[in-house]
DNA sequence: TTCATTACTTCCCTTTTTGTTAGTACTTAA
DNA sequence: TTAAGTACTAACAAAAAGGGAAGTAATGAA
């Protein structure tokens, strides 16, 4: 038997309410999101180019991702009644609105992802190091 | 500047404004993340006071969610050789750099839920009226 | 001796998110 | 007649994230 009302959901729910941080983030979180946003920024898509753009994306997952947007207010479907169907997407002034932040994401991740690299490649280095050492001391005793 | 407008360029800074951002909410991104350096900004806290003032997590998530943390660089354990123990948490340079970030993100998320919130009253508001409609309609046919 | 304190760790389970595969409706072109 | 194009939808499976409860080690106080 299922909970009806899981803490996990719970949890969600308060800190949502608490914190804008976890609100936006719960909104633009999903793991498609952020690419089919930076897309709509340079204008309007069909749903086919999305798909056809979007590397590794399944059908189910762009439509998903897509309508959670909507329902967030953030992108606007277009449907035209022809054969066949053309449905295009695109963001509204409140999906706009979002610029700026995606922007500051975008460039602190690509700070820390450079900064962490860097890092990691002088860990290594560190253990080669030691390795070295230990193999060395082994050698000449 | 010559003009660079090549679909190429655009496909390229498009790609690396997705890693970094994907990036970017893969550090920030767990639930109970935003909280900690939230509460990590304003300086250094204790593991017990951590749990304390954070409503409703887990000793489990808390310490998971500060070793990722850790790892990334963004947060500096500091242990006290003293029984009973004591350990205190804090934002590395690193973290600290994230408040810019953090912020642009908190005020959006802010301004989107208030956005929201009172869209989705008008949207009850609307239902309500559309039911006394029909509840009116009913009686004087 | 037993209890309290602190900062964890372990095990097991539930919930949520993401992926895979197949199928739909409609029309035009070959 | 069959295939191709478009924008989906449904059923099921796998993976990731999160939660609950109990246990650990060291020490001093009652």
């Amino acid at each position: 038997m299922k909970k009806m009302n899981s803490t996990n959901q719970h949890n969600l729910e308060t800190i949502r309410a608490i914190c804008g941080t976890a609100h936006a983030l719960s909104v633009i979180g999903g793991r498609w999101k952020p690419t089919i946003l930076h897309l709509l920024l340079h204008g309007k898509m069909r749903y086919g180019r999305l798909r056809r753009v979007i590397p590794g994306i399944s059908e189910r997952m762009l439509v998903l991702q897509l309508r959670e947007l909507e329902k967030d207010g953030l992108v606007r479907r277009i449907v035209y009644a022809e054969v066949p169907p053309r449905v295009e997407y695109e963001l509204t002034e409140e999906g706009l609105s979002m610029k700026p932040m995606l922007e500051s994401i975008s460039a602190w991740g690509r700070y820390h992802h450079a900064k962490n690299q860097t890092e990691q490649e002088e860990n290594e280095e560190e253990e080669l190091a030691k390795k070295l050492e230990q193999v060395l001391g082994d050698l000449t005793p």
